[in-house]
RNA sequence: GGGCGGGUAGCUCAGUGGUAGAGCGCUGGCCUUACAAGCCGGAUGUCGCAGGUUCAAAACCUGUCCCGCCUACCA
């Protein structure tokens, strides 16, 4: 790296040009890549990264996934670990067949015209140039995948291992062919699994009452319905058997009003809720799950009235053609006229919608390929349950048990182009072949045909884990990173509105191909939301570019993409309504740099649900990574640190104090990063950082290196144990921003046996920079700190100017506080601004006219901060503080007595908080003193 | 309807039995020669509500209200 191309550390930090250099860096050293080697001892970590949709560009959810992913793996990565992200991205079948279709209806076709082979070429071709971009903004958010072993879920390995899984399943029973009731999207025209359905709650509707009339007599039956036209496909009516209402009618026939048929009357004790409405329902076998299931009780018939399309078909009799929305205002109508409709009561329902169209979801009587789930959902639900795999945060497992407990079999087939084909032949005569490849004797020629339905885009997602790596082969990689033993170490880290779709089904199909978990943890997180806690959605306008916070962006360039086509004041209104924080920043996002973007992520626990993005938030972060900036320009330049020292073990106060504090962070990041508490390690690196060594430390080195400082001794150690805590520090702090780190670690000293990039660690460990805690160090340090605080405080709410300078004086009866105090006087001088060194004296002395006391209480003893005022503060001024102060402390001392005046608690409280309640009065006490003293010692200001 | 989670400072949230915390915001003072993207101070809470357990509850129990999310076929 030659110093030219670098930026001059005097100016503040800009993130894109260091970015962009060090990403290309980390890619030509090959810090991303893993090792398949057999003789590489190394411990293997991995984790499968949710592939994104090749129709995709970054969003928010992405930039999360890559940052708390990539802190894993970069942490395992610096700790020696063989680790392993396994980058990939999904066909996203029905969002890629609509995108593309979407084009083709742009230049007036369909895909029919073009026929499947020439369809499939366009989606190819489409892959081809505008897919995968994705992977490309990974790249800016530092992302350190394995690139190299990218997989799209339609690579021609990835296929063989789709068409070798659904075979076996197949082969043992697990895959079966049936015709029920599924749920169909007329848009889509496809059948939809389960969990692709949408409810829509809370829709106004109606309910719509009409009245068969029985056949043969008077008399008729009302029911009621929320969809007046699936009457046409009415096949029974059912009422209770113990209602007595109907009771007379059981087993009579009623008359359809529109179609040449007799609907039977059913006795139904299951579907029907005498209380409700009339108590008796009208039966649609074809449109309905309930009625579907009791017209299997009844040997109904079942007519489906609808085409595929969503319009009535023949046995929509008058109504053919109609679509739903027609149909039922027809319907309702037709029966008004017939006199037959009964009134409508307004009635709230619940639209099942499909998740990629938004269409109301049809049931339809549909034959499809179906996995049989229970047997595998129970060894998912045991592999729980016995460790083998754990779910962070553990709240999780009660979600993911009662969605196993009650799965229900998997509808995989799809009516699409674009996936996998099912590797399934239909013969002449009825039969089907499954096989891996097409069996020479079903030819074309003999009539034979391969089905032309495709599997559900999750169907090769859960296979993702194994498949990745080689299987079914038995690949170095598949033996290496697959955890078939518990010693390999396996994260699967995503949003928890994935755990059905995906993530119980990795561990499903990972139980039953490779009889192992596909991971030993579950990592999950929440959904990002904007600044108000709402959803971000292309229709709110409310979505932000991960790449507009990193990069900057004009808002309106930012809104011209949240809500494309509509008028600017609107889209930004909304914006700006969504993103409160942004508002105030004026007319646009600062670049705030990858690294402030992922620290921001990174800092929220996983048990947060919604994430708000508040711009106000990186904001902070941006601070916080020009202050890191400026640290080592300080250290660098100010400090002149030049060496580094290996295992520095200093003598003074603030260098073992800085160690100290420096290993406790090193702890407390390992640990949070470990239990997926990647949220603990940022802000306790931001905390030990920005509190431990700016504010302080590199405080109490100026006073140490000041000219003619009396602690120049001290210079020594406070530099080693400086250049040692910040190569450490940025090593520490590497996982979560990887650039400024890289950028800073690159001129910082470091010990000649670090290798090119920090990427490559070491992580700062719990065996090497965090052993070694130095409890007694910190102990004076805090002493040190609150004695200087308390002066401070002083002066501070005197409103004496930092100009002026204020005598101070220690009082301590211990010699071990006046040592000490003694040490740091030169320091505390600078630090609380005095004229002289403060004077250590006595406790108890004769204390000057106007002089003002706050006392620290510590172990050793109280220690007195005493600070003039004379010709520094008005008279008044003082007597009214004081006043204030004695009412505060008088308030304290009641509660504490009434405290220790309580039997139940001395006798019943553990002593230690027995005693502490003590010596909280008797300090209460004490203090209430000195302010009388201070009162008349103020009558001399 | 069922399930899960949440209600703590103006905002976003930590905090699972021992004197209420952080960041941001607010506020007073400082251009103290790394950083004004900064420094030194300060204020702010009936810890949703009501009971209970306990010497002691934000935390545990019961009830209740509100808000999210997931799930379900009330016609």
């Amino acid at each position: 790296m030659s110093s030219e191309s670098a930026p001059d550390l005097s100016k503040p930090y800009e993130p894109r040009e260091v970015e962009e250099r060090w990403y290309a860096f980390w890619e030509k050293h090959g810090v991303f890549e893993a090792s398949d080697d057999a003789a590489d001892a190394r411990p293997a970590y991995v984790i499968p990264m949710p592939p994104p949709n090749v129709t995709g560009s970054l969003h928010m959810g992405h930039a999360q996934r890559c940052t708390l992913e990539d802190a894993l793996i970069r942490w395992y990565r610096m700790r020696g670990y063989n680790a392993l992200w396994q980058p990939g991205i999904d066909h996203a079948g029905i969002a890629t067949q609509t995108v593309v279709e979407r084009q083709l209806q742009r230049e007036g076709k369909t895909r029919h015209d073009l026929g499947r082979a020439e369809f499939l070429k366009r989606v190819w071709q489409w892959k081809a140039e505008s897919g995968g971009r994705i992977s490309v903004q990974q790249r800016v958010l530092g992302a350190s995948p394995d690139w190299r072993r990218t997989k799209f879920t339609m690579d021609p390995d990835m296929s063989r291992a789709v068409k070798e899984a659904f075979v076996r399943l197949y082969e043992d029973g697990n895959m079966y062919r049936a015709t029920r009731l599924i749920n169909w999207c007329p848009t889509c025209q496809t059948a939809l699994s389960d969990l692709e359905v949408e409810s829509e709650e809370g829709a106004n509707g109606e309910l719509f009452e009409f009245a068969y009339k029985v056949d043969g007599e008077d008399g008729e039956i009302v029911v009621a319905t929320t969809r007046p036209e699936t009457m046409l496909g009415d096949t029974a009516v059912a009422v209770h058997p113990d209602d007595p209402r109907y009771t007379s009618l059981h087993g009579k026939f009623l008359i359809h009003p529109f179609m040449d048929r007799k609907v039977p009357i059913v006795t139904d004790a299951i579907l029907v809720d005498m209380k409700f409405g009339t108590g008796a329902v009208k039966v649609t076998p074809a449109h309905d799950f309930n009625d579907f299931a009791t017209g299997k009780r009844h040997k109904l018939q079942e007519i489906n009235i609808f085409n595929l399309d969503g319009t009535l078909n023949d046995e929509g009799g008058p109504f053919k053609g109609l679509d739903r929305k027609r149909a039922r205002t027809a319907v309702k109508k037709a029966l008004d006229e017939k006199g037959l409709a009964r009134g409508t009561k307004p009635h709230q329902l619940t639209l099942p919608r499909c998740q990629r169209s938004g269409d109301v979801v049809e049931p339809m009587i549909s034959t499809q390929w179906f996995c049989k789930m229970q047997g595998m959902a129970e060894a998912a639900i045991k592999a729980v349950k016995d460790g083998r795999t754990q779910i962070i945060p553990e709240e999780w497992v009660k979600t993911y048990d009662h969605f196993l407990g009650e799965i229900q079999d998997w509808c995989v087939s799809r009516q699409l182009w674009w996936g996998h084909q099912i590797p399934a032949w239909h013969g002449p005569n009825g039969e089907i072949k499954v096989a891996r490849e097409r069996p020479p004797e079903c030819t074309e020629e003999a009539g034979w045909t391969q089905d032309p339905d495709v599997l559900d885009t999750w169907f090769s997602s859960a296979l993702w884990p194994f498949a990745t790596l080689g299987w079914p082969d038995k690949t170095p990689a598949l033996a290496k990173f697959y955890p078939t033993n518990p010693k390999q170490l396996s994260d699967l880290e995503t949003g928890y509105d994935i755990l059905f779709f995906w993530v119980a089904r990795m561990m499903m199909f990972g139980l039953y191909f490779m009889k192992e978990v596909p991971f030993r943890r579950v990592l999950l997180s929440g959904l990002i939301v904007d600044e108000t806690g709402d959803k971000m959605s292309k229709v709110k306008g409310n979505v932000i570019d991960p790449l507009d916070l990193i990069h900057g962006a004009e808002f309106t360039e930012i809104v011209k993409k949240t809500l494309p086509g509509a008028p600017e004041a609107e889209a930004m209104t909304k914006f700006k309504k969504a993103y409160p924080s942004a508002a105030a920043m004026g007319g646009s996002f600062p670049a705030f740099g990858a690294d402030a973007l992922r620290f921001t992520l990174a800092t929220f626990p996983p048990s947060n649900k919604r994430i708000a993005l508040a711009p106000k938030r990186l904001e902070g972060y941006r601070h916080f990574v020009n202050k890191i900036w400026n640290a080592t320009r300080f250290s660098l330049d100010q400090v002149k640190l030049t060496a580094y020292v290996e295992n520095p073990a200093p003598k003074s106060l603030y260098a073992r104090w800085i160690l100290s504090r420096f290993s406790n962070a090193v702890r407390i990041a390992n640990g949070g990063i470990e239990g997926f508490r990647i949220d603990e390690a940022a802000n306790e690196a931001y905390r030990f950082f920005w509190n431990d060594l700016c504010d302080w430390y590199l405080e109490l080195t100026k006073t140490v290196l000041a000219e003619g400082s009396p602690l120049a001794g001290q210079a020594d150690d406070v530099r080693a144990a400086l250049a040692y805590v910040l190569e450490g520090s940025l090593r520490l702090m590497h996982p979560m921003m990887p650039y400024v780190t890289e950028e800073l670690w690159q001129r910082v000293p470091k010990p000649a046996s670090r290798k090119a990039s920090i990427a490559f660690g070491p992580y700062p460990s719990l065996e090497v920079e965090g052993k070694g805690g130095d409890p007694a160090a910190e102990a004076s340090m805090e002493i040190v700190q609150k004695a200087i605080s308390a002066a401070r405080t002083i002066r501070s709410e005197h409103e004496i100017s930092p100009a002026k300078f204020a005598p101070v004086e220690f009082r301590t009866d211990s010699d071990a506080l006046a040592k000490l105090l003694g040490e740091v006087a030169f320091s505390a001088k600078t630090l609380m601004r005095t004229t002289d060194l403060p004077t250590i004296a006595k406790v108890g002395g004769p204390r000057a006219a106007g002089t003002v006391v706050s006392v620290v209480a510590t172990d050793a003893g109280p220690i007195e901060v005493l600070v003039g005022l004379k010709g520094l503060v008005d008279k008044a001024t003082e007597l009214a503080r004081i006043e204030r102060e004695v009412k505060r402390i008088d308030k304290d001392i009641q509660a504490t007595e009434k405290k220790l005046s309580s039997k139940a608690f001395v006798e019943k409280a553990p002593k230690e908080v027995v005693d502490e309640a003590n010596a909280h009065l008797s300090q209460l006490k004490a203090a209430r003193a000195r302010l009388e003293e201070s009162r008349t010692l103020a009558d001399e200001l």
